[in-house]
DNA sequence: CCCGACATGCTAAATATTCAGCATGGTGCG
DNA sequence: CGCACCATGCTGAATATTTAGCATGTCGGG
């Protein structure tokens, strides 16, 4: 039911609601490439609401819009299929190419190592 | 121009391309969810290669698709797509994240956790 | 109180996507 | 050599998606 085929408007438009947490139909419309109207930025917001990707909640006169399913949730099959897609399954992979993206902060890498070396404990 | 909104199909086919290095018109077919026809998946490899996205070699007398982007740098827009969405353009967070999966063996972890020294003395 | 600005719901039409069928060409085996 | 098999290219039609327009309702300022 959470795992249906959207299609590219509606990935897009899900997508800016998870990156911003929730939005107007007007911040959708400001954040999406090749903006359509208004009124059809509205009709696809609905659409999601009728898939059960989206609900809404007045905010004053006007809706701002939510993904239905937890980030957190959302974060995880987005990197899983990341993972199946292009690292053979490996999430030690993916994990190595973020790091070598050189993105990280020095303070950020001294966490992430924390982390790795609880995880150990844990495993072992 | 590597940069076009492919259609859910179009997309669902790339992904098996690079889950799979490469792939003929038989196989993409038994790896695609809600198969259509045989006809139809050959069709949509057609227009893959129309856009850019793929091209084929005769192997034999089939075809073998593979993907035009690089593999590496397909990698790369995937996560730092993900990483904008989900983990608020911090890689970091994705990276912990992956380790949190509880996926990595030991030997894994341990790897990584030399990959981050490394990054740690470079970023310096 | 009334008007303007801006919101919504709904719908029909334009466009894009997806699909399967048919004609054709090559390969290899009996 | 000829036939069966499996591949391809192309095309038109079915479906899905995306779009904008219109009617209507609400809130707030003048």
């Amino acid at each position: 039911m959470t795992t249906d085929p959207l299609s590219r408007r509606e990935r897009q438009i899900l997508d800016i609601l998870y990156a911003k947490g929730s939005a107007t139909a007007a911040e959708v419309l400001a954040a999406l490439p090749d903006p359509p109207s208004y009124s059809s930025v509205r009709a696809l917001l609905r659409i999601l609401e009728g898939k059960g990707h989206a609900r809404h909640e007045p905010q004053g006169a006007r809706y701002v819009y939510l993904p239905m399913v937890p980030r957190e949730r959302a974060r995880r099959s987005a990197l899983t299929r990341i993972v199946k897609t292009f690292f053979d399954g490996s999430a030690a992979q993916a994990a190595a190419a973020l790091v070598d993206t050189g993105s990280l902060s020095d303070e950020e890498l001294t966490k992430l190592s924390a982390l790795i070396d609880r995880a150990r404990k844990e495993g072992r």
